[in-house]
DNA sequence: GTCTGATCATGA
DNA sequence: TCATGATCAGAC
């Protein structure tokens, strides 16, 4: 499959609500997301046909394509931030901008809006028209910058004072499923110590760029 | 625990 | 209201 097939494919999603999604894939859906947070991106993977895994490379390695689900509200308006990939902590070729996972998925991105609406009937929502991304200059270069500033702070052993709200498009914030998980960091001697582990985001400020130009 | 897929929930 | 911090599900 090329780039062009697959966004072909993923064109085919326009106008299906949740439901019939579901019903193409063979799929009981879940009657919300409370419960089944991940349930409508893994479907679209399916649909798509991506490797179910958990390895930290981009959903589609030969073409460099990742691909995202994004919730928009009526007006058009992201709802949610968008997971990118984990915040290396000890890894020291994830140190290096263009070795990094965060480079590699952000170089092409398949976006799929869908309608995120609360009070919408999960299973009602629609999926929207695909788009395919990738960063302009002007975006590359904040990307770049909003990682260089986080890392240097990981290098610098500052992990526990870099906050949610460092980065104009690209910020870390708790990834784990609660509170008290630990894993290896940098401390501020250069010492290994424990912490929460994070994960890079993307703001609205950017996702929402990128589903108005479409 | 570490990665993926994400959204929930609470405080300012 | 909304951004930050917390959490849910599943594969390995």
């Amino acid at each position: 499959m090329n780039q062009t097939e697959l966004y072909q494919k993923a064109l085919e999603l326009s106008g299906l609500t949740v439901l019939q999604l579901a019903q193409q894939l063979n799929l009981s859906p879940p009657n919300g997301l409370v419960t089944a947070k991940g349930w409508f991106g893994q479907a679209i993977e399916l649909f798509l046909g991506v490797q179910a895994g958990c390895s930290p490379v981009p959903d589609f390695p030969q073409l460099q394509i990742e691909l995202k689900t994004i919730p928009v509200n009526q007006k058009g308006q992201v709802i949610e931030s968008t997971y990118v990939t984990t915040l290396p902590l000890m890894n020291h070729q994830q140190f290096i901008w263009h070795e990094s996972t965060c480079y590699k998925k952000l170089q092409n991105v398949l976006w799929i809006p869908f309608e995120g609406d609360k009070h919408l009937p999960f299973l009602q929502r629609r999926i929207g028209q695909a788009i395919l991304w990738s960063p302009s200059d002007e975006q590359y270069d904040i990307l770049k910058s909003d990682w260089e500033h986080i890392i240097e702070w990981v290098l610098m052993g500052k992990i526990e004072q870099i906050t949610g709200s460092i980065g104009q498009y690209l910020h870390i914030r708790p990834k784990a499923a609660h509170s008290r998980v630990l894993t290896k960091s940098i401390g501020h001697e250069g010492e290994i110590i424990q912490t929460l582990p994070r994960g890079f985001y993307l703001r609205t400020a950017l996702t929402q760029q990128i589903i108005l130009k479409a």
